[in-house]
DNA sequence: CTGCATGGATCAAGAGGACTTATCCATGAA
DNA sequence: TTCATGGATAAGTCCTCTTGATCCATGCAG
């Protein structure tokens, strides 16, 4: 059986405008329906409740003593549901959740994100950090970031962010200490942090050095996480292989040395993705519009 | 526009049953809805409040943040309403208001209604007076007795009670002392309370007696109230034209006194009557059996 | 008193929304 | 593996609800 059957809610929310304006036509202006439609429902929750609420005085109606009981209770309801549904949505505008990986997390949202907060100060920001890509029906979650080639999910709105490409680094005092690093061939004097980690197949590709044997090379492995990556080359164990973007602050500071300008890429991309349906959910879009504006390479 | 279209109430009360049950199947059950029919009200929700609201894991769903902090106001809410609509009807149910005229109330009702309230001791008995018929949608009533030719009011089932046919009546001590009242004609020894009364003239063509002049002769003038016109025959002023029934108690009282059997009537009788629509109403038909059982003549 | 404005009731017709049925999919358990 | 569970999706149906027209009663102004 149909829900407006056994419980007529919509002829309540009626009821309630009309007890309130005392008018069926008033009510009816505020609701956005005729007259018609007020009349109608009255009479329908009236024949559920069994009980007449309104009096029709000719140019008036006025509440009966049932009516008169009912009307204030249901408008603290509707009160309630009212305030429950702004809080919900206010609160829920207020907190923004962003899914990305943990280098990203580490090495660029959590030096950009200040920026974000100073211009949004009524949006706080929970940060999950994930390696596999998340579905949004089944993760609470408002905007991810995650890398991959083509950018395209179903039901989903992705921007391009910046092209995912890397080259080797390592600490400069790891460097002079092998007479420093002039060519490609010079890696090879120093620990490769993890060199199972496919980007260095890439770069050394690239840059034109085909007869390494990476496989059976020392290596320390991190399972392709980058921090880690980092955090070893900085500690001065070997050169890793890194994305530059996320380690300037570590070069400037002296603890990271980028040998080469060349950049290799394995075709994979960084994009930022959210459910298609709620693009215009005003916590995505303030977070749209800084990263467009804190990300020169940021595309619709 | 549609109500449920800016305010999805159905859905809500879909929403807080399936919150609490952290189940659409089994929400679709308490509702007499399919699990189908759950699905589509909380994507709705969903839509118009621009969060999601439930996490779709396989065989469970579990609530988001934003569904957390909605399902209980939405809870209460839904309680306050059902609570609402619970006691006004039990509290309607529990006053009868009886609209009648001023004799039947005094002569009848009065007597009556403390029988009718040991029976039902739930039910608050409020009597209205009214010499003019109501309507029911403009006043205030569960059931109404008048006085009516032929009980039949579009909208309202009504019950024959009794017939509305009368006689004259004076107080013993006055028909002494113009030495009885055996014939009718005698009557005239005594002054006629009320001589315009319609009802006279249709006594005395009932008794034969035709060649009177009513409109020539001494009155008091009661405006046809019967309960006025009694008092004044209770208090020796004259003789009034009395329905018997109501004065039994003056009579056993020997503060009456019903000289002939012969009673007249207008045609019109006492009928009592409530909406079609209301007729199952419990307190309606309680007063109904009651009535049925205190009142021989009464009839379907 | 007459005519107008107001506010509600009633009616028929039609749109569109709320459901249903059928089917599919993913997962956890046997 | 296969089955049972729980939800999503698609398409179609039914009927609730809205609309617009019309009618009625009353209060008010002239």
């Amino acid at each position: 059986m149909k829900l407006s059957r056994q419980f007529p809610l919509n002829a309540l929310r009626v009821f309630e405008a009309a007890a309130r304006l005392l008018s069926f036509t008033k009510a009816g202006e505020e609701l956005g329906l005729t007259q018609t439609a007020v009349s109608y429902q009255i009479k329908l929750l009236e024949d559920t409740i069994g009980e007449p609420l309104f009096l029709r005085r000719p140019r008036q109606v006025i509440l009966t003593d049932a009516g008169e009981r009912l009307a204030p209770k249901i408008s603290q309801a509707f009160e309630t549901i009212g305030d429950a549904i702004a809080s919900t949505r206010s609160q829920s505008d207020g907190t923004l959740i962003i899914h990305t990986t943990a280098t990203f997390a580490s090495r660029w949202l959590a030096h950009h994100i200040g920026t974000f907060q100073l211009e949004n100060p009524h949006i706080a920001v929970r940060m999950e950090t994930s390696q596999e890509t998340i579905d949004f029906s089944k993760t609470e979650a408002d905007v991810a970031i995650r890398s991959s080639k083509s950018g395209i999910w179903p039901g989903l709105r992705s921007h391009f962010m910046m092209k995912s490409h890397f080259t080797p680094m390592l600490n400069p005092k790891l460097a002079e200490s092998v007479g420093g690093i002039n060519h490609p061939a010079d890696l090879l004097k120093v620990r490769i942090i993890d060199a199972s980690d496919p980007w260095w197949r890439l770069w050394f590709l690239a840059a034109g050095v085909t007869e390494i044997d990476l496989a059976a090379r020392p290596t320390s492995r991190f399972g392709g996480i980058q921090a880690f990556e980092a955090a070893a080359a900085i500690a001065g164990h070997g050169v890793a292989i890194l994305k530059p973007e996320f380690y300037t602050d570590d070069v400037a500071l002296g603890r990271l040395y980028q040998p080469f300008d060349l950049l290799a890429s394995d075709g994979s991309d960084y994009w930022f993705a959210y459910p298609e349906t709620r693009r215009n959910s005003p916590k995505i879009r303030a977070f749209r519009e800084f990263m467009r504006k804190m990300m020169p390479t940021f595309r619709d």
